[in-house]
DNA sequence: CGATTTTGACCAGCGC
DNA sequence: GCGCTGGTCAAAATCG
């Protein structure tokens, strides 16, 4: 018996939203260039150096050489000069992208190092005894199925060793694998040998090695927390398209929305950990709220590269910064505390055990000039942590108006969601986190809210 | 025929 | 302890 597909989100066949699509993502990280440096040139440059590595490697370049008369040897020499030249020209700008990421990952290490190591955070990994277990206990469902992994490890050794290492050597340095590094560290390898399905092993020795070294204590003492990235769209779609490849694995009828909750597992390298929650918003169904959680073990492709960068600096700003919170704030204001347009976040499962933070691009179609002025980036914490005061958290929401200014520019010049979340996460990350905001913490909630579907 | 989706069952966490 | 809920599993169904 046939059955209508995607039948739960919609009635009506819709296609696929592709807001992430690589002909768009083009446009917009050269157009979002002037925006934020190092995570947009990575961006660039990547896919340059992807062209470039096709051009090099492979039997056409290698038949080219062979093939050619001798009469062509200049051109050919010429040509060679080209390519060498303008390899060295990538070469240099991917060593910029390189020291601007270590720059802004340097940043980042600084405000940690500030803030400490927290006491709440011992105190949650004691309450969180199943999720922060022994590095060599790790819960396998929090993780991925050790034993498929193990099962499967020789084939995802040679995904790792073979292909992505081979066919993306250059990517190996590029900004969302080191930046997603420092929470992919997770323990599960110990018990499983080398070729575990989530360390971070896809990215190349080196920088691994490097990255290792300057992860601080506190970001390698709690491998296993988790956050989440929540992604609110406007989409008649039943899913937006993030370059990636996904499976269901299972579908919900979540308490409180009429609509299911589909849940997908990225299919594109086994063992991959990343998954995500897809559901239609409650109130609004025009909305639809993508939550991913985890990062990717595996190269990707340039139309996913952003989405996981995105999450995965988001991820990065919120473990930093909500880990070290002793805050139990739910609903605040981000990017822009002046505008009463600020989309505030809103509702949190009381249940939900993960920090989630909300990537709200939901905008009015009546007014789209007036409303891309305000991005609303929520962040949504666990309330597990009742009558503490608000400090870290309430700094990340109040940036400068130069960081608001940025990252709504970046969204509202980019029509693509992923580079224009790209460039206001990297710009959130980068900004230095300036002052004690306690005295501002108290921010009237706005009006608009929005449902971060974290709960578990 | 392999990959994907569907869907009921199972499990764990949490509140009462 | 029990029930509720979210998340995952896995067999069956379906698709390409």
């Amino acid at each position: 018996m046939e059955r209508p597909k995607e039948m739960t989100f919609l009635h009506t066949a819709v296609e696929e939203v592709d807001f992430f699509s690589e002909n768009r993502l083009r446009n917009t990280v050269a157009r979002a260039a002037d925006g934020d440096d190092a995570l947009d040139h990575s961006n660039s440059r990547v896919n340059i150096g992807l062209n470039l590595l096709t051009t090099n490697s492979g039997d056409g370049w290698k038949g080219v050489e062979e093939k050619e008369k001798p009469s062509d040897e200049i051109i050919l020499q010429g040509e060679l000069n080209r390519l060498s030249d303008e390899n060295r020209q990538l070469r240099s700008m991917l060593d910029q992208v390189t020291e601007n990421y270590s720059a802004l990952y340097s940043q980042l290490l600084q405000v940690m190092q500030h803030q400490g190591v927290p006491e709440n955070r011992i105190e949650e990994r004691k309450e969180k005894k199943s999720e922060m277990a022994a590095p060599t206990t790790i819960s396998a469902k929090q993780l991925m199925d050790p034993g498929r992994i193990s099962m499967r490890e020789t084939n995802e050794q040679h995904y790792r060793t073979s292909d992505a290492d081979k066919q993306l050597p250059t990517l190996s340095n590029s900004i969302d694998e080191r930046g997603a590094i420092a929470f992919t560290k997770r323990p599960i390898s110990h018990d499983d040998g080398p070729s575990d399905g989530a360390s971070p092993s896809w990215g190349s020795n080196m920088n691994q090695k490097q990255n290792q070294e300057r992860i601080p204590d506190q970001m390698l003492e709690y491998p296993c927390r988790k956050a989440r990235v929540s992604v609110r769209a406007r989409s008649d779609a039943p899913m937006i398209s993030d370059g990636c490849q996904w499976r269901k694995y299972g579908q919900k009828m979540a308490k409180g929305n009429p609509c299911p909750r589909a849940y997908f597992r990225c299919t594109m390298a086994i063992g991959c950990p990343v998954r995500k929650q897809v559901q239609r918003c409650a109130d609004d169904k025009t909305i639809l709220i993508t939550t991913y959680e985890g990062n990717h073990n595996h190269p990707l492709p340039p139309a996913a590269t952003t989405m996981a960068k995105t999450t995965s600096a988001a991820a990065t700003m919120l473990l930093s910064g909500s880990t070290t919170s002793k805050d139990s704030l739910v609903t605040s204001p981000f990017c822009n505390p002046f505008s009463p347009y600020t989309s505030t976040m809103a509702t949190l499962s009381a249940s939900a055990p993960f920090p989630t933070i909300t990537l709200d691009l939901t905008q009015p179609p009546t007014a789209p000039l007036h409303q891309s002025q305000h991005f609303p980036l929520s962040m949504c914490l666990p309330p597990r942590h009742p009558g503490s005061s608000s400090t870290q958290f309430a700094q990340l929401q109040r940036q400068p108006s130069v960081l608001a200014e940025t990252v709504t520019a970046a969204i509202a010049s980019d029509p693509n969601f992923t580079a224009a979340l790209a460039v206001a996460i990297s710009s959130i990350m980068a900004a230095p986190r300036t002052g004690n905001t306690a005295g501002n913490s108290g921010s009237p909630p706005r009006t608009q809210s929005c449902t971060t579907f974290s709960t578990n």
